[in-house]
Formats: structure tokens, C-alpha cells, sequence
DNA sequence: CGTCATATTGACCGTACGGTCAAGTTGCTA
DNA sequence: TAGCAACTTGACCGTACGGTCAATATGACG
């Protein structure tokens, strides 16, 4: 049941996330196209779990043509990740890499995380690994991970956080905010930002 | 398909919750009781959401008998939830209502919020309103709500609660709270404790 | 234009869960 | 202890989802 070809292929290639790359029949490679941009869509409205007879539907081809191409849910995971968080994910992880003050930095990482979890659906699914089988997914994961763990660090040199609070504090705050976004109905976008005020201010060292 | 009889009589009765009440048979009014204990165990252990073929198992009958003497899982509910999470909530409540220091009512309000979400499952459902037609659980869920509104704005008054902290923040984050500890590992209890701090820290009025 | 590897698909299976009912069993009472 | 209402239950249906495959269709190439 391995996947023939399609978008699984080795990353590395120069637009790799577009390009069939492989020699595939022509109604094929149009499938291909069709199922990707109907996964994008689907997933962005409704996370990485949304059934794949849904885009199987929206792609206009039957659920077993995804199999085919893509090997079930996880290679299309792999097939569409990139496209779908992985810029917004780079960008972030950039942002954060770059030299500044250690407190703008984090404080910047989190707004950032917490702003995409709250636009793109998939996101959360990346930050709880909700699929850990792929490969892509749990690659952005790990990137996110030690770039936490990194701001943190620095920020603890520096003082500027306070001293009681780990990595795993930050990661588990921002994965119970993704719980609540994946589970609740979606907050004013007011609301939620200031929560995200109120969450950064207490990691703030004490007076 | 009412259900004949059983728990779901109405509340107020002398030691309700565990009188049979109503004349049952004798080996119906053993099912019931098996029943009920299975149900709180199964709760207890895996939340409100636990499969009733599994508690049915567990009490010895089969999965038709809870139907016969609840009315499926809402009926079961409002049957156990008194007994499972009432008592604890009313306590909570109770201690909210106490005179005394406003921040240190509200913050105890808080950490036993949590302090149960962490011990009991069930708690999280009643607070995430799981299964909105159980009556006794919307009554235990509005209790609550009242008792944060009321803490909240009395903070407020007294200045010690930061001002731009709706009751609506406090039950969003309890919330988002019990959703991590549904879905994700437990964390040790030190590591809760202490976010639970950071939380309570993120209230105080800005300097 | 015929051939065949490549592709597609409807129909299927398996799992898990809530919910229902006719048929059989059993406690109670007269 | 006979008879009946109360009670239990296995077997069933429906939904939703992931996953598989034999049969069929079709693009590509000689």
C-alpha cells in the first residue's frame, strides 16, 4: 500500500511543495493538484482532522483516488503541511531568531504563536501534535520547541522572566490555548488579545 | 422510553441520592445501585463521557438495562453527578461566600477550581457544560458561573484585581484548563501548582 | 488505433458508539 | 405455587470514520 508518487516525494526540491515531480498520468497529476488544494482549504477551515472522504468530496474524486496518491491522512499531512503553516511557522521562528532585547523576542514569540493558532486551525494541531506519525508536522514541532526553549533561556540570563517559570510552562500554555481554541467557540478577537496581555504579564519576574 | 423509575426521582428527599425511593423490584433496585456505583467509578476515572457499554460491563448488566432504568447517559448523570462533584462544588461555593479578604477569597476560589479539576475528571465536563441536558449538571455549572461573577466583581471594588479582568477571562481560563487536563498527560502536581500561581500572579492590578 | 500499465472507484470491511425492541426470565403476590 | 407484571437482554439498527480491493476505465505510446 505504499503511495505510487505524488506530493510525498523527498523535500529539498527546489518548489518541491507545487511540482508532481514524478512522471505521472496526466489525469492523475490533475488529481493530485485537486486533492492538495481541496486538503489546504479543508484544513484550514477545520483543522488536520477533518475527514478525508470531505476532501475526497471537495476534490471531486472518491476517497480511495487520496490512498492512492497520498498513502491516508498522513502522507496528505506531509503533502500539504508546508503550504499550509510552514511559511507562517519560518517566519515566526526568523522573527524570533533575530537580535533584540531578550523580553521583546519572547514576548513577540508568543503573540506570534498565539496569533496563528488563532487564524489557521492547523496550527494547533502542529503545536499539539495531534498527528505524530508525520513526519513534516513533527519536524515544525520540534523547530518550535527548541526555539522556546532558546528565548526562554536568554530571557532567564537576562532577568527578564521570572525565574520560576520553564519552557514547558510556555509550551504547555500555548498548547491549553490552542485546546481552548480547538474545543470553544472562537473569542472576540478583543478578548483573546488581551488574555494574551494578561498571560505575558505573568511571566514577568516578580516584584 | 421514560425511564420508570430508579435515581432520576425528584430531588430534596431525605438522603436522595442514594434511596431507591420508588417501589422497584428487588432485583431491579440491585441493578440500580450496581449501576450507579459503576457509573461513579467509570467517572470518576475517565469523566462523564465514558461509554456506557463499559459502565454497564462494569455493573454486571447490560448496556439495554441503563437505558430501562436512567434514560441513557443524561439520566445517568443527573442520577451521580450530586454525589460525584456536588458536594465538592458546594463546598468550594460555600467557601467563596465567606466573609473575608476579597483577593483572598477570590484566589482560593481559583486554586480549589483547579484543585478539583485536577483530582476529578467529572468536574471538567460539568465546567465545560459537556452534556448541556443534564439538568443537575447546568444547575452545578450556573452555581459556579454566579460565584465567579460575584468574587470577580467584588475584587473589582476593592481594587485588588486588575481592571481590565472580566469574569468572563477568569471562566475562559478555568475552562482552557480543564480542556488541557482532559486532553493532554497529566502534569505532575508541582508543575500545576506552580501555573497555577503564574495564573493568579497575571490578576493582580499592574504596578 | 490497439494495447496495457496506470488510475479510479463503488462497494465493501472493521471499529466504536448511541440507541431500540421483541422475546425471554424472574420476583412478587394472591 | 400459579400467573402476571416487572424486569433483563441479545441482537439489532443507525451513524461516522478509517481503510482496502476487485472490477472497470482511460491516458500514453508504439
Amino acid at each position: 500500500m505504499t503511495p505510487r508518487s505524488g506530493a510525498a516525494d523527498p523535500p529539498g526540491a527546489p518548489g518541491s511543495a507545487t511540482a508532481p515531480a514524478t512522471s505521472l498520468r496526466a489525469d492523475a497529476a490533475r488529481n493530485v493538484a485537486q486533492i492538495r488544494a481541496a486538503a489546504i482549504a479543508a484544513f484550514h477551515g477545520r483543522g488536520l482532522g477533518t475527514p478525508l472522504a470531505e476532501i475526497a468530496a471537495a476534490a471531486g474524486v472518491s476517497k480511495a483516488t487520496i490512498y492512492n496518491r497520498f498513502g491516508g491522512r498522513r502522507g496528505l499531512i506531509d503533502a500539504v503541511i508546508e503550504e499550509l503553516v510552514g511559511a507562517e511557522m519560518h517566519t515566526i521562528l526568523d522573527r524570533a531568531g533575530q537580535p533584540g532585547d531578550p523580553w521583546e523576542r519572547l514576548a513577540r514569540y508568543v503573540a506570534d504563536v498565539r496569533d496563528l493558532q488563532y487564524r489557521e486551525p492547523a496550527a494547533v494541531d502542529v503545536h499539539l501534535m495531534t498527528y505524530p506519525d508525520s513526519a513534516q508536522l513533527a519536524a515544525q514541532w520540534n523547530a518550535g520547541r527548541a526555539t522556546g526553549i532558546a528565548l526562554v533561556e536568554q530571557a532567564h540570563q537576562d532577568g527578564v522572566l521570572r525565574a520560576d517559570c520553564t519552557a514547558d510552562d510556555l509550551y504547555q500554555a500555548l498548547v491549553a490555548n490552542g485546546l481552548a481554541l480547538r474545543h470553544r467557540p472562537k473569542p472576540a478577537r478583543e478578548d483573546y488579545d488581551r488574555r494574551g496581555r494578561f498571560f505575558l504579564d505573568s511571566l514577568r519576574p516578580r516584584p
